[in-house]
DNA sequence: GAATAAAATTGTAATCATTACAAATTTTCT
DNA sequence: AGAAAATTTGTAATGATTACAATTTTATTC
């Protein structure tokens, strides 16, 4: 598990009087420990295991408080459902049209778009490709 | 009405034997006219008016299959619905937070990834921004 | 440390976009 | 016109997410 991002994330729960109840740290260990983009069901189908009385709404619930810390980012690129991301810099996401494998990419500059956007106060940049990755390929 | 995309749009499905029915007639209109990236309800409502026999499931088929034959694009950055959009030329999506207008934008050059994605076969480059735009600031 | 208040979690039911599907209608072909 | 193929339609199913009230856990106060 990257260690850095974790306890960032704790002191950052602490330091808005959010306890460090048992859902919160497991979640955020697998967020940590798998970074693999997972959707809320891969995690509750995981996560249940080793906490039987874990529930959907919780791992709802925390992911979106991280969200609103700034600790997770949620992926909207799928058609029905969402993938969330513990690594909240500035990357892009390619996803794989064949075995369905998300991968991370870092982007030469910082996106900026021609004319049209001057004078708009942009918040969030997004990147998503498609295709097929070299080992399908 | 966009002429163009239209007539375009028409000579495609008859190369592709897809009879020009109503429906999809209509539906094209509504897309070359109405360029703001509508969701299928938006159209459902619109359409409905005028052709009151016209079902949400139609909607969703002839959508799909503009989709297939390229004619339209599919945008799913929005948490729960998607959106389609008839400018199918590679361009950048920007959503306001404020008004929910969301206004496309040209990009400065081909978004070249870093090293990571050598080898790999991208099919589909979407790019989206969240942010304030000038006239709600 | 026990009592109380506040926060977090849980399970169930609701919501809502999209899809499945079979019947009815329209279009195309002969 | 008549048969076959394609399209459309309405209804019901699906599946991710959210609403909500009850229960449990955690924090606070004495």
């Amino acid at each position: 598990m990257e260690k850095t991002k974790y306890s960032l994330a704790t002191r950052e729960l602490k330091k808005h009087k959010k306890s460090l109840s048992n859902p919160r740290l497991k979640i955020l260990e697998y967020l940590c420990y798998y970074r693999d983009h997972p959707t809320a069901e891969q995690m509750y189908v995981d996560l249940h295991k080793e906490l039987p009385t874990l529930s959907k709404t919780t791992i709802y619930n925390t992911l979106h408080a991280l969200a609103e810390l700034g600790l997770v980012k949620i992926l909207n690129f799928e058609e029905n459902k969402a993938r969330y991301d513990i690594i909240t810099e500035e990357h892009g996401h390619f996803k794989c049209q064949t075995c369905g494998g998300i991968f991370d990419f870092q982007v030469e500059q910082k996106l900026i778009p021609k004319g049209e956007l001057l004078g708009y106060k942009i918040m969030e940049r997004n990147l998503y490709f498609k295709g097929i990755c070299k080992k399908c390929l």
